[in-house]
DNA sequence: TTGACAAGTGAACAGTGTTTACTGTTTTGT
DNA sequence: ACAAAACAGTAAACACTGTTCACTTGTCAA
């Protein structure tokens, strides 16, 4: 017999979730230190004690799982994004310390992100004029409101399509990380030249004052 | 017994090496077209009719078969790159120009773009006041030297230390590049909106010019 | 001709994601 | 309360993966 509407879920199927919730978590910690490569099905079930089938029957397969982690990374980036003072606030900063924020956030874990961008190509996802479902949209939707907000607030300069923009601000961000993950010592080692703050964080800040500044009226 | 310098290749040698070049244009046809995924040395060794053992006659591991197929392609991409000419050349364009081909070029090949920067992380190769040795490390080089290039000769205005200038527009070209490669119709879609050139070309191009401005006096 | 080396094979090892038949156990409907 | 159905978990297998190793065959050189 099939209920119209679940209300309110079943002891079983709460247990059920709890469990699964277990496993993402399990699951996100061995990633987070060791990558795809060290998370295998069976190493999983092992940390949690059980047999490898029985991660089957709360996830239909390991891209699911996955999926689910890099979810919960954005949702984690999500919160860690500055909301806009609308009365105090200076815009350009605000921007700048969003996309600062994006590409910190990204470079803490390293796997998440670079696993966000790998596999199959997946299809762009509308990012104007629609509500995303998935925290991942919801992310890059935000990024690019970000570009065409400051632009409409005639913070920035319509250089070419506002997307065109916001595609080439997203495309720095997203390269920089990507380096820095790739590359152990791109952002640090050059403070010697000018004498300036070096480290990781200052490439970043650097960076995105090089874009805010190339979107500036 | 063993010579102190083969100055000439025993035709076995011969023999061995241009097998092992064979082997390397059939994986780079299926790597090419299937990714990494699609090239397993059990595939690879059905392509070229012979036993997955034998495969290690001619590479000591399936890495080092990649990081060759890797290297070629970063070969053929200073092909591609195009020269400065100091007579009639204009530098911000020669520039412009560079960073089109190195990302249409990795957008031809994208696995084999991908993969570069892929699995383990690599320590930063020195980028000034050195010869690299290998292409990959040419092809960086040479990046870098384009930003370094024009500040020097005024054309470009360093904003802060120009090895921070090199390195944001590497990322930002990097970004570019593997959004468009993981997102489907990135560089796709929004010709309507200004009723300019659309497709990944335009996008590319764009994007370049983006970059040049934000650099140039 | 004999001995050394090269080329290639087939089988095996350890690992992967995934499925399936099979257990108990717990929940549910009558 | 009892039977039936659903659930949770296991062990074993399947089809892969990269890699190694003993073994045979062929080629070249002293």
């Amino acid at each position: 017999m099939q209920q119209i509407a679940k209300l309110a879920p079943s002891a079983t199927e709460q247990r059920h979730q709890k469990k699964r919730q277990m496993i993402l978590e399990v699951a996100d910690r061995v990633f987070g230190r060791d990558g795809e490569a060290g998370l295998s099905i069976r190493r999983l079930a092992d940390e949690i004690d059980y047999s490898p089938g029985a991660i089957y029957k709360y996830f239909n397969s390991k891209q699911e799982l996955m999926n689910e982690l890099k979810e919960m990374f954005f949702e984690r980036l999500l919160e860690e994004l500055p909301v806009f003072d609308d009365e105090t606030g200076d815009y350009p900063l605000f921007v700048r310390s969003s996309l600062e924020t994006y590409m910190r956030v990204a470079l803490e874990a390293p796997h998440h992100y670079e696993a966000a961008f790998s596999g199959e190509a997946e299809p762009m996802p509308a990012l104007l004029d629609t509500s995303p479902t998935s925290a991942k949209e919801r992310a890059f939707f935000h990024l690019f409101s970000l570009i065409g907000d400051g632009i409409e607030r005639g913070d920035f300069a319509p250089e070419g399509a506002v997307l065109q923009v916001a595609k080439s601000v997203w495309a720095a961000c997203h390269g920089l990380v990507i380096l820095m993950i790739h590359f152990q010592d791109f952002g640090r080692g050059f403070g010697a030249e000018t004498g300036a703050d070096t480290g990781p964080d200052a490439v970043i800040a650097r960076h995105a004052d090089f874009l805010i500044k190339g979107m500036s009226v």
